[in-house]
RNA sequence: GGAGAGGUGGCGGAGUGGUCGAACGCGCCGGAUUCGAAAUCCGGUUUACGGUUAUGCCGUAACGUGGGUUCGAAUCCCACCCUCUCCGCCA
């Protein structure tokens, strides 16, 4: 959510920095509702303050043995009109709520302007794609092969975009889940968390995903008890701060957590229908700071460097994309992604995508720290990146490492995952 | 699933219809005392929104959540959520 302030006060400037990322601003249902607002707050607060003394009066005349009739009489109608105009004020509150929980986040002033990926900008470059003397396979055919990958049997069990993986190859998958979270918290700081994966709508509120996303989620129903399955551990884990005020001793906050990630895929049909690129269910490590607010942008450059760290360690060549304005996530206010090397496509493929929220999270969540400068709790920022998507890096890894037979190398830093064998075949 | 207890400010904990935003204690902040500290004493210590002759003052709202009764609700009624204890079941 963005500050109210900024509806009530700079609505203009606030549209123009939304449309740069493609949102239209409804400024006139905003201006109009905003007036209905405000009028109707003061009356009603007027009515209040009247009847609140009325009912004193009341009280004393009572206690000392008074007759109250006829200021009981004076007071008989205030209780109709406050109702009218609390009734009404409601509903003008919470089309104003409903219009600001829809509003994405502004896009901070380092980011690129653009309309979409094909506007973003390349940061940086690391590796070289290594050049093979035979023809590469993609992933499915090198899994498919020894059986380790069997999307038909997944299919079977729960349709299209689900895989089952055997043998070697779920070691392998489950190696580098234990690589990525061993490097973040020994190296990188991180507190190793195991969370909820199906939550309730107030925590998927709070990092943006509802109400505007519904669509992308598993839901389930068990009596009235609603709940989503997690898209992404960056909900859990941000979520931990809801509601609270943390200390500014606890801060910054570094949280990691190995999960499976659910998402519908409305609307990406006919898109990386083949393989595991795309799935119902992955798997994915990530990575979460909540920080002091004037250190988020410092901290965004951090936590993408903790997951490139990871594509460097595996040794797999990558490139650094700026997000343009038209790009980002709902709930970011500035993102990397980084893309792998994926030798069967000639290109490369996003892996993990890093985002600043700054107080965006942190306002619908409630989520603030004790300022030591000013004494008062005030909002924190919060960031969160894929440290990285273990399916995918899984795709990488044969890929770029499969041999002319068949077989695949294993990265030098997950042999110790995979009892040290070197190669799988 | 059955039975019971309870949800109040940073924490503990009073408060069962009328100056209760809320006693008291702890914690925290400022001051006094002290060479300094401890102890002691005095004062202060929630948040949001609105209005202001604004480093202050005024109004409104908030005692799990949402409704209801009433001139007036932390207090009474209803529904829901959550926590705890015991029993059952269970990885």
């Amino acid at each position: 959510m963005l500050d109210p302030a900024l509806l009530r006060s700079h609505l203009a400037d606030t549209a123009a920095r939304l449309k740069t990322r493609g949102y239209d601003l409804d400024v006139a249902a905003i201006e109009s509702l905003e007036a209905g607002r405000k009028r109707l707050a003061t009356e009603t607060q007027e009515l209040q303050a009247l009847r609140n003394s009325r009912s004193k009066a009341i009280g004393q005349a009572k206690a000392k043995g008074e007759d109250v009739a006829s200021i009981m009489a004076e007071v008989a109608g205030i209780g109709d009109n406050l109702k009218a105009n609390e009734t009404t004020l409601d509903e003008v509150q919470s089309k104003l709520s409903a219009i600001a929980l829809g509003i994405p986040n502004l896009p901070d002033a380092t980011v690129p302007l653009g309309k979409d990926e094909n506007e973003n900008v390349e940061v940086s470059r690391w590796g070289t794609p290594r050049s093979f003397d035979f023809s590469v396979k993609d992933h499915v055919e090198l899994g498919e092969r020894y059986g380790w990958l069997d999307g038909e049997t997944g299919a079977k069990l729960s349709g299209a975009r689900f895989t089952v993986l055997r043998g070697q190859l779920a070691r392998l998958h489950r190696a580098l889940a234990q690589f990525m979270l061993d490097l973040h918290t020994g190296e990188h700081g991180y507190t190793e968390c195991n969370v909820p994966l199906l939550v309730n709508p107030e925590t998927m509120q709070g990092t943006g995903q509802l109400p505007k996303f519904e669509e992308d989620l598993f839901a389930t129903a068990v009596g009235d008890a609603k709940r989503y399955l997690i898209p992404t551990a960056e909900v859990s884990l941000t979520n931990l701060v809801r509601d609270s005020i943390v200390e500014a001793n606890a801060l910054p906050m570094k949280l990691t957590a190995h999960t499976p990630c659910f998402r519908a895929e409305a609307g990406s049909y006919g898109k990386d229908v083949k393989g595991m690129i795309r799935q119902h269910q992955f798997e994915k490590v990530e990575l979460v700071q909540i920080v002091e607010p004037s250190t988020s942008l410092d901290a965004l450059e951090e936590l993408t460097g903790h997951a490139e760290k990871v594509l460097q360690k595996l040794e797999l060549p990558y490139r650094k994309m700026a997000l343009c304005t038209g790009d980002m996530g709902f709930a970011a206010a500035k993102t990397y992604d980084l893309e792998v090397w994926l030798p069967s496509q000639n290109t490369w493929r996003e892996i993990s995508s890093c985002s600043n929220c700054t107080d965006f999270q942190a306002r619908r969540m409630q989520a603030r720290w004790r300022n030591p400068a000013t004494g008062k709790p005030e909002l924190v920022h919060t960031l969160n990146g894929s440290g990285l998507a273990v399916g995918r890096c899984l795709i990488a890894v044969m890929e770029n490492n499969q041999n002319a037979d068949g077989s695949i190398s294993v990265p030098e830093v997950l042999r110790p995952y995979m009892g040290g064998a070197d190669r799988i075949a």
